[in-house]
DNA sequence: CCATCTTTGTGCACGCGTTCACAAAGACAT
DNA sequence: ATGTCTTTGTGAACGCGTGCACAAAGATGG
């Protein structure tokens, strides 16, 4: 049992460079809204601005799919658009099951994005019996004790851990025994999971924390070149010492 | 106005590599914990596995911040969680604003970690005039029309966007105006930004998306290795063809 | 059919990040 | 004090990802 690794294994999959798949749907998410505006085609320089990258690096991820392009003239939007989801497995529909419905549970279980990019919403599983059979989303929420029954019949591959973090890897543990061999953890806690199995993690705290490292320096750097922004640097409230609640077992995103 | 850079300009803040700040918040929390259980030292083998490293990555990240370990024994916690908090600059307090008050909104303004990390939800705005007023997690919720105030009144430097993609550009543009300098993205957008503000995009759906590509290669692989799990590499549901709805403008996890 | 112009696809070089492997440093026992 | 044992801190090698810069490919007009 490997401990969890919450990134891909670094080998590439079938060619295709990890950082290239994690710019895909970028892309994707471009050219479908180039589609749904009639365009035609775009050029690199084009799509990359709309999706925030360079364009020798767009060109390079597409050279990985094949040549899809027409030199002198750029890239067909439902050609490239039908290319990509078939490479991410778009064209086919996933069930996906949602594990703590708290706040961000519910929020994820409306979240409007799922269906319409090949993603679909199978159940809704909360441990409290309370919460048993009320709708969210239109869906009744299950109870765990059903999780298994619930991805085996479904079929599902794909789960979202949104649990507390005292929960996530226990229901990891069960949803891995079902079946499911690809993760989505929003709760702030390190997965251990065996070979085979893909976790990806969302983590709030970890974002922020990383905007206020850079934030500080920032501050920091006030003396030396002033900001293009007259109001950027702030001081910022002060400073305070005894932080650090207890807080070891805080849910991601969960009911206060 | 430079377009965008959804990550840190490649150049390492103050010595730091970029990485290395990323995996910092992750071992604060392992630190946190060990803490809190009132353990006195670690190893960096230990403290790696509990993170989800490997013990010469933390070695090599910790010595970026200087030689804090005792050769023999390891690290000592508290002062290491010190040094860490102090780094990444959580020893001060800072407010933040959260931008779209719907589903995704309530659920991170109901987030306990916030506090207790350094973070303090100075306020929270939403355009709807309807929700203006109503208490959500404890604050009443601000119109947009005081976001400028709001920000500026708080020395506010951080901001989090949880609106619909349509929105996203607009508040941006507003929220580093106002002077924030730091935005969290949670809206399916790319943002365009000036330079000296720093953006971190957390997107759902590529996750999910990035989970499918290699979900599928599994399912792909089928004939090939046996997976260890009996279970996994299920067929899944059929495929299908006419995917792709109407979504351009889909909110990040918000109302549908 | 040829010249020109645009845009792709990629060879190459560079830099960052990861990992190995080991010397230096200190604790601890004798 | 000296030797042994553990664990850190880091030099060096390697591999991946990025970006430049250009040749190849095709469209388009005369």
């Amino acid at each position: 049992m490997a401990t969890g690794r919450t990134h891909r294994p670094a080998t590439r999959s079938r060619g295709i460079p990890e950082a290239t798949v994690a710019r895909l749907p970028l892309y994707l998410r471009a050219l479908t809204a180039l589609s749904e505006r009639s365009v035609p085609t775009v050029s690199s320089e084009e799509l990359a601005t709309a999706a925030g990258v360079n364009s020798a690096k767009l060109r390079k991820d597409f050279s990985y799919l094949g040549s899809y392009g027409t030199r002198g003239v750029g890239y067909d939007v439902e050609y490239l658009v039908y290319q990509i989801s078939r490479e991410l497995g778009l064209t086919q529909d996933w069930p996906v099951v949602i594990v703590g419905i708290g706040n961000l549970g519910a929020a994820l279980a409306n979240y409007g994005g799922f269906a319409s990019r090949g993603f679909r919403v199978a159940a809704l599983i909360d441990a409290d019996p309370a919460m048993a059979g009320k709708p969210v989303a239109g869906l009744p929420v299950r109870h765990t004790d059903e999780l298994e029954e619930i991805v085996t019949e479904n079929g599902v591959s794909i789960g979202v851990i949104a649990t507390p973090a005292g929960a996530a890897q226990q229901v990891c543990d069960r949803l891995v025994a079902a079946g499911i061999t690809s993760i989505l953890n929003f709760a702030p806690t390190v997965l251990s999971v065996p070979d085979g199995v893909d976790v990806r993690k969302v983590d709030l705290s970890i974002e922020l924390q990383i905007l206020a490292f850079h934030e500080q320096r920032k501050a920091g750097d006030e003396t030396a070149a002033v900001r293009r922004t007259g109001t950027a640097g702030r001081p910022a409230a002060a400073a305070r010492e005894g932080r650090k609640g207890p807080d070891g077992d805080v849910p991601a995103v969960m009911p206060a």
